[in-house]
Order: structure tokens, then C-alpha cells, then sequence
DNA sequence: GTCTATAGCCTGATAGAC
DNA sequence: GTCTATCAGGCTATAGAC
């Protein structure tokens, strides 16, 4: 076993950090190094390369992301009770999303392996966001016109749209706007008492 | 002036789709050399580097951008028609937005002079879409309920949160189902007539 | 397991010929 | 204006000591 502080985690951590802030092409190796506080040793020991250590630092950065959203999704309320709470939880809006911004990145983009746990965190998310709205819609509390699943991309779209137009202007604003315009049309779907 | 084939004008292009494709940190300036088919004096001549060709690369890309938002949003119709011509109108999807990309870029997003381009296009669009809801709105085609801005944000946020979720996935249907969730809610505001 | 030293390659930019 | 040659420094990885 490993204790909480040995390098191999500290690796990882550091990774996982500089890939939310710098992607995978604006991180290098040695950056890593440096905010670890450990030498190349203990990377090549424990891993085959840049890349096999940003595949760990995003399955970090995928499990911080998808606990968050089911804390918010998980709890009692209604469907929209629900729903707001995720999408008004506390977030540091100008860093963006940790996963989200993976997408971007052209090495990612292009390789399964870096891919692969972006992909499954997005859409485990979306598909925690659909049951919300299905159980809705069993419940009497949400039209049901409406598809799941299509309500579901556009909700986590918007959150993801929000911090390309947030950071766009170095205004957190443009998110909060977003959720605003989004939680509005959303009352307009719930079914009165 | 210049012609429109000439080196200053191909390192432009070159810098621009490369932007596109693979950001600005993940862009060499030798890639755009052997793209353009030109050599370093030409870049050196014409730009003081990579950043500044960069900046006109940026601001070739926003004006595509905005010259196709324009065209979608500016013809006839109702409100809801010109968004839905706008939301609907071909994509290449799995390829992303040109200029919502560059936010999750370290060195745009920290530079202002790379940065504010893409800040103008996304709120000249946003401003394009808010004045068609408002139009509709005095028309009395939209419920008066929502805020224009609010609602703008919402509809801008979705198309770049749709994008991520496509490429996240390589599936273009992320995207297509966040615009059919997002037109299910907006229709549920027109007003009937 | 972790360190330092080293390697080959690429990056972004400059110099100077034409 | 455009070219090629060149440069210092960073990138990613390997080697071998401890």
C-alpha cells in the first residue's frame, strides 16, 4: 500500500492540477517535477511516461468531478430543486471545468487512452442528470414532452458553454447569466401543484 | 496592398486553421511555415512572432465567426425561426468553435492582446442574439418573462457546451440533442398565436 | 524508489545573404 | 521580401549511481 503523501500521489496530484489549469500539450514533464517536489526518478518508476501519468491525472479529475455532481443530483427535493442545485453549486467559474477543457486539447482529442475517462465522466454525469429528469416526469413534477436525454446534454452544455463564455470575458458573469436564462425556461416546464 | 495569395496573407490562413485545430500553445510556428509553404524570414518580416500572428489568426477566425452568426440570425422570420436557423444551421461539429476554443488555451486565456478578440466575438454574438428575443419579445412572439441577455447567454452557452460534449464523446448526437433539448424549451415560450 | 547527469530533438527567434 | 543557417533554451526520455 501507499500512504496519502508518497510521490507516486504527489505525481499524481500535481498532474492532475496543471492539466485543469495548463491542458496536456501546455503541461510538460518537468513542470510536474517542480510542483511535486520530486525528481525524474520517481516519475519513470512509476510511470511509463507524460502520458501514462495524465491518464491518472484525469481519472483524478473525472472522479473529483463526478462525486461533485452526484452530491448536488442525489439529494431530496423535486426535480427542478434538484436540478438548481446542481447548477448553482459553488463553483470557481473562471478556471473552468477540469474535464470540460480536456476536450480541447488536441493531444486528448486524438488518443483513446487520454480520452477515454473524459468521455465516461461527461456522460455519466448527463446520464445522472436524465434520471433526475425521468423521475420528474414519473412524479407528475416535469412536462413530458420533453426527452430526457436531449434536456440532459443541453443542461450540462450550458454549464460547459457558460465557462467558454466566462472565461472568454474574464466574467463570471456570462455563467451566471447562462444558468439564469436556463433555470427560467426550465420553471416554464415544471407542472403546477 | 497585397494580393490574396501571398505569403503574409497564407501565414494568416496557415496560423488560423492551426488555431483551430490545435490551439495556440499546441501550434509551432515551423507548422504554420510548412503550412503556408514559406519560410521564417516571411513570418519574421511580417510579424514580430508567434503571438502576433497569432492576434491576426484570432481575428481572421472571429470574423468567420461572426459573419456566420450574422447571416443565420439577420434573415427573416420570427424570433424563434432566426434562433432555430441560427441553432440549426451545418456544423462541423466534432471540429468545435474556432474561437470559443481559444478560452481553454493557458496563453490566450492569460494574454490580453490574444485574448480580447475572442472576448468581442462571443459578446458580439451574444448581443446579436439578445436583440433578436428582444425583437420578438416587442412583437409580442416571445414570453416577456425572460431576459434577453439571460436567455442569449443560455443559447450561446449550449452551442459551446455542445461542442465539448460532442468531442468529448466523438459523437456529433451530444451536441445535436443539447440544441433539440434547448429548441424544446424555447418553443414552450413562444407565445400562441 | 529516488536522485542526478546526459541525450537528441524541437521551439521560438536572430543574422545575414540574396 | 524571402531565404537558409544558426543559436540558446526547453522538452521528453534514458542511464546509471545510490
Amino acid at each position: 500500500m501507499t500512504t496519502a503523501n508518497d510521490a507516486r500521489t504527489r505525481l499524481v496530484e500535481s498532474m492532475a492540477d496543471l492539466l485543469w489549469e495548463r491542458g496536456y500539450v501546455g503541461t510538460s514533464p518537468s513542470a510536474v517535477l517542480n510542483r511535486a517536489g520530486v525528481g525524474q526518478g520517481s516519475l519513470y518508476h512509476h510511470f511509463t511516461g507524460k502520458a501514462d501519468l495524465a491518464v491518472a491525472g484525469i481519472h483524478r479529475n473525472a472522479d473529483t468531478l463526478t462525486q461533485a455532481a452526484r452530491e448536488a443530483l442525489d439529494g431530496p427535493g423535486t426535480a427542478y430543486e434538484r436540478l438548481e442545485r446542481f447548477l448553482l453549486r459553488d463553483r470557481d467559474v473562471l478556471r473552468g471545468c477540469r474535464i470540460g477543457r480536456m476536450t480541447q486539447d488536441p493531444d486528448v482529442f486524438t488518443d483513446d487512452l487520454l480520452r477515454q475517462p473524459v468521455a465516461e465522466a461527461l456522460a455519466g454525469v448527463r446520464k445522472t442528470i436524465a434520471a433526475v429528469i425521468e423521475q420528474g416526469q414519473a412524479r407528475g413534477e416535469f412536462v413530458r414532452g420533453l426527452a430526457p436525454d436531449d434536456l440532459a446534454a443541453t443542461i450540462l452544455s450550458t454549464l460547459q458553454g457558460g465557462y467558454v463564455l466566462a472565461r472568454a470575458e474574464l466574467d463570471e458573469q456570462q455563467f451566471h447569466a447562462a444558468v439564469r436564462g436556463l433555470l427560467a425556461l426550465l420553471r416554464g416546464s415544471v407542472t403546477a401543484p
